[in-house]
DNA sequence: TGCGAAAAAGCACGACCGTTCGTATTATTT
DNA sequence: AAATAATACGAACGGTCGTGCTTTTTCGCA
């Protein structure tokens, strides 16, 4: 029980059991759809021994907001780093995304999205957090895409800026259409969307990113 | 007051009164946000007097979803089919579509965007008729860029649905960096994505719809 | 002007919301 | 083993929600 270390005080524990349940009802619900009533059932718990965990329903969806940010991180930009700089890493990028997408947002429910929309015009520390992790993640692949350009990979030209907005808004089209239209499509679609987009920009006007070299771009954590 | 045709029975003039502010508040708060309380507050009615005027809640949505549509179709869509099929029509098309979103979706927001988050996972009539309005407006892009296929003005590789799933996207993004990030260079990417989208699919390899052209491309009503 | 119908208001209901508080039950430390 | 701190519980609060019922006001027309 003392073992040095790995004594997780038996609150955290629970805390992390909270706030992994609650990601699954945010996912479908969205944060304000979330409930702690509703949570408590789902954990069989009280509703005041969830509330403990964190001091209001705000600092709630404050912890949910940076614990789906963890996960995304984890699966979508460590793996991707440890490629070399440029289109792989890029590439990787997308495609880390792309797998996630597939594998939790659309089934469930992605939090950034429907946070997104519940607070576009709401103000408070949610929604500053909500902007906050969205322009970290908007930077980071800004950031990939100055490096590609750097390399040489995507012309001089490109404005990184605008090339990651279309690159989000190819994922916004792609939970739409997946999840309200259930489109089955979407998927194949996004990546076409990518590879073109990339494909304009590339400073070598051959084909980017052969269809070989995909599979090779997602990277496991 | 009896002048025959316009003597439209109270019922429906505050029932059209309702309607606005209803359209006013779920643009804010999206669909689950609006309340029938708050709505009769802002309209100085009671509860029960807004409420027997849809007999659900529910109805009150799908009320609120065909209004919408309405207005949209009425101030992007038909004054885009006076223009002549192909691109100028489908340019018309998205010019009056962007106009809005300026004018209307980003100062207030958009009842599609965040009833499509909201219902995305949600059986029933609300989000059945959600889908269909949508389907409607992605079917009328597709069947513009069909006829600018047809007309030469588009390649004829070039795939119908995966265009209107990319202008899509570029709409989404706009909505999301110009309300949640508060970017107000995201109108002018948008205007660039759909440029370099188009362009990239236009038959005739050459600049497509040279600055110029656009000035003609909105038409108002 | 008065009458029938339509529209709006008033009121009450059960359910759920986030939150607080006092108390019991566990963990952890001394 | 005793003392203390951490956790969880159950009940209750004031509010708001959507939705029925009943009553009153207002409108439209002969």
């Amino acid at each position: 029980m003392t073992k040095a270390g790995n004594t997780i005080s038996k609150g955290l524990q629970t805390r992390a059991a909270i706030l992994d349940a609650a990601l699954d009802i945010a996912s479908r619900d969205g944060l304000e759809g979330l409930s702690i009533g509703m949570l408590a059932d789902a954990l069989g718990m009280s509703k005041s021994g969830v509330f403990a965990h964190f001091g209001s329903r705000e600092d709630l969806q404050i912890a949910l907001i940076d614990e789906y940010a963890r996960r995304f991180i984890e699966a979508v930009f460590y793996p991707a780093i440890r490629l070399p700089r440029g289109l792989p890493r890029l590439t990787a990028m997308f495609e880390n995304w792309l797998f996630r997408v597939q594998t939790v947002d659309i089934p469930n429910g992605c939090v950034f999205i429907s946070g997104a929309v519940e607070f576009d015009d709401r103000e408070g520390p949610v929604r500053d957090r909500m902007v906050a992790v969205n322009r970290g993640w908007q930077g980071e692949m800004q950031t990939a895409a100055r490096q590609a350009i750097d390399c040489g990979h995507l012309a001089a030209a490109c404005d990184p800026e605008q090339l990651v907005f279309e690159l989000y808004g190819v994922m916004l089209a792609l939970h739409h259409d997946a999840r309200l239209l259930r489109d089955a499509r979407a998927v194949e679609r996004a990546r076409r969307a990518f590879d073109r987009t990339v494909g304009y920009y590339a400073a070598d006007p051959a084909l980017p990113l052969p269809a070989a070299g995909r599979e090779a771009a997602r990277i496991a954590a």
